[in-house]
DNA sequence: GTGAAAGCGCTAACAG
DNA sequence: CTGTTAGCGCTTTCAC
């Protein structure tokens, strides 16, 4: 049983592997003769013909490959994968609708290695969680001229599309925080990005006490513990499920970066944000890509919360 | 600025560009001279070079590529994305470890279009939560050779290798459920493939009107509604916290599918499973991707509960 | 309308 | 020890 190319369907047809591209493909301004046409195709259906991508790609000088790459900090506790679970659909949804694949590979915070972009010659990327130090450093080492699409770091360089939260907003949403300060804490999702925890550290009107970045269920049990009757604004879904267990969930405010509100129990309170993160990405590095010749217009989008 | 190509490298060097493969691939068996070694290494370091994986592809006939197809019944509930949110972590960190990449992708369970496989001349797939009736009729299309496991799909057909939990040994941890049948109720999270529901629900000492398959928070609430001061045998965690607005949290059962059980509510009872799911699967395709050429030990495993 | 041929970047015999 | 060469499967220019 031979494999199916386009020389074998050439072959059993007829015709050149030339013709046999120009049919499949559909290609404009290619005149081919209807029987021919039909012949090609009527044999490229029983013989099962698919393309290879690879070879297409090598050629095409694209690869219709798109990068995830996610910066973990650590594998250790599952939980943590509910952050982006949501994230990952949207995205993988919105490229494969546009004929675009994913390749999902995760990075070493302290350490991220990015030959992937280059190997797989990856059409576009979207980083996740990037630790600034690392990027700035790394980024050179960027194939140039792939677009880059970086969510949840803030990287404070206009070079880069960031796409993010706009926490501001979503905090806004609290007018009590900001009247009796004193009655609140927060615990902030341990963003590998030191900027984006200190940006949201500056948009909450608490003291350096009264704010815990998430670490592990023991360490939140106990701040929280300390915290006596306040009220807690707790940043993603996963860690305020944690936080349920050490005190009443009408307690809790939830600012939902994980899409995953229903799962809160019902008498806390949620802020979501308006659009799907994933999708917007998603949408915007095809955006990028599209129009990568041109002066990329490196926006800064945020995300405002409903 | 130039590509950076074997051939560019090979004419800086001044050698040809099989000599430059032969350095850069350590291929065995081809003495080289320690001069033209480091000279050529020395200038692919400079240049940053880095290989074309799709042009090797092309000639060395495997991509090192591994597709995750995961069936989605439906995309509109994003908790329903945790189900798998650790195990692509696990299979993709695993793959990692072994050199392969990860394309991630979602099929319609009515109607999967397995093209990818074909097209991506993928080295190795695992399938997710398929309908047995969709996947028999589609995998004569599979590219012949291409190793494949199931996860959490009931196909009965020696044919296929599978992966899924030993939901048997999970309810044996719960004797009472056996001996008080009456006392309990179960809801099933709803797998696409309904041999698994089936199996499932044979295996439960319980009448169909005991058993739920979930399909909505507000279906789930209006069934626990009526179970009274029964027990329930949660099936997955995100069930399960959906459930807890509706029951207390002590009467659940929660038989763990997604390693998050950290989640749970301290007083509900978890009974997890003993291995990762995630890096078996990864671990048992590798192996049948190494060994494809012999006949496939086409087994089934199942993971025990702890 | 159709085909020959060059080449994408790389590997692997086979010569030398 | 190193180079020549023939592809891998596909697209695309240019001729016929």
């Amino acid at each position: 049983m031979k494999k199916v190319t386009l020389k074998e369907i050439a072959k059993q047809t007829g015709v050149s592997t030339a013709t046999v591209s120009y049919v499949l493909n559909n290609v404009a301004n290619q005149t081919i003769a209807e029987e021919t046409r039909s012949r090609i195709l009527q044999t490229a259906k029983e013989l099962g013909y698919v393309p290879n991508l690879a070879a297409r790609s090598l050629v095409k000088q694209k690869t219709g490959l798109i990068g995830l790459l996610i910066n973990q900090s650590t594998r250790s506790e599952s939980w943590r994968k509910i952050r982006y679970s949501s994230l990952i659909d949207e995205i993988e949804a919105a490229l494969s609708e546009r004929g675009y694949h994913l390749i999902l590979h995760s990075l070493d915070a302290a350490a991220p290695k990015l030959d992937i972009i280059a190997e797989r010659k990856l059409d576009g990327v979207i980083v996740v969680d990037a630790r600034s130090d690392r990027f700035h450093h790394i980024s050179s080492h960027f194939p140039r001229g792939v677009p880059v699409l970086v969510i949840d770091s803030l990287i404070n360089d206009p070079l880069f599309n960031q796409l993010m939260f706009d926490y501001a907003s979503a905090f806004a949403q609290l007018p009590e925080l900001f009247h009796q300060p004193q009655n609140y804490y927060a615990v902030l999702d341990d963003y590998n990005n030191e900027e984006l925890l200190r940006h949201l550290a500056s948009l909450l009107p608490l003291t350096s006490e009264q704010i815990h970045i998430m670490q592990c269920e023991e360490k939140l049990k106990q701040f929280i513990n300390k915290q006596k009757a306040r009220k807690g604004i707790i940043i993603n879904e996963a860690i305020a499920l944690l936080a349920g267990k050490y005190t009443a969930s009408e307690q809790l405010t939830v600012i939902c970066t994980a899409n995953m509100a229903q799962l809160l129990p019902a008498n806390a309170t949620a802020v979501a944000f308006k659009q799907q993160k994933g999708r917007l990405a998603a949408e915007q590095l095809i955006q990028l890509i599209n129009r990568s010749e041109l002066a990329a217009s490196n926006k800064t989008i945020k995300i405002e919360a409903e």
